[in-house]
DNA sequence: AATTTATATCGTAATATTGCGATGAATTAG
DNA sequence: CTAATTCATCGCAATATTACGATATAAATT
């Protein structure tokens, strides 16, 4: 136990859930934030506009590399990070989908 | 440490975290998914519907109940779940404000 | 009152996540 | 060649999450 139960979910529900945990931390969602409005873009800069150390920006710039949303550019010795739009599409598409897929009818 | 540092981020920052993490998991998707599409409001129709055991969905339920994105209106011995509007609907836009704010130019 | 039904909660085990200091790797500057 | 710079990764500790059996709760039914 202790681990997601991946196997029994739909390839679609496991990908929205990977899709949404690009935004299930608030320092990955002022990452995003910084990076889709280019008020940075280099790793540095994103370590100086956050509160955490360079170690743990590292590790959620990582997470978001894994899930596709972002990439790396690397120009040594530094690296610039951007929205990989394609990703970043097909996140706004799905939950896009997933929001207008409520019928407000008379449940409960 | 093992937590999330939540002071150092604003109030908006936690709250999209939060709300994003009512989608971060396959399980959450799917039920949220149910309740949107109405097939199945009542507790024991959703533990039918999916692949887990009555007391992790229970607990999935909590979580969603948390966050605030469902209501449960209890008619004993029955549990009858459903999508809060009014936070369906703050997602939906704080969602849709963050994929909108991205500005696509040429960086990397 | 005892039983049944539907759901929540407890307790526990396994795994995942978060955070950071220290260290490593790769490139540029001197 | 030796530093200095930038970033990734390792290793660790603390906490959170996931999952489930067992049990508790609460109302309806018998």
């Amino acid at each position: 136990m202790g681990t997601t139960k991946s196997e029994v979910f739909t390839e679609e529900e496991n990908r929205i859930a990977d899709l949404a945990k690009a935004f299930a931390h608030p320092a990955r969602v002022a990452i995003l934030r910084l990076l889709a409005e280019k008020k940075a873009c280099v790793c540095g800069d994103l370590v100086d506009e956050l509160p955490l150390s360079q170690a743990t920006v590292s590790q959620h710039l990582k997470e978001l590399k894994r899930i596709g949303i972002i990439k790396g550019d690397i120009a040594p010795p530094r690296v610039c990070y951007c929205i990989d739009e394609v990703v970043w599409n097909e996140a706004m598409q799905s939950f896009g989908l997933l929001f207008s897929s409520y019928l407000k009818n008379d449940c409960c």
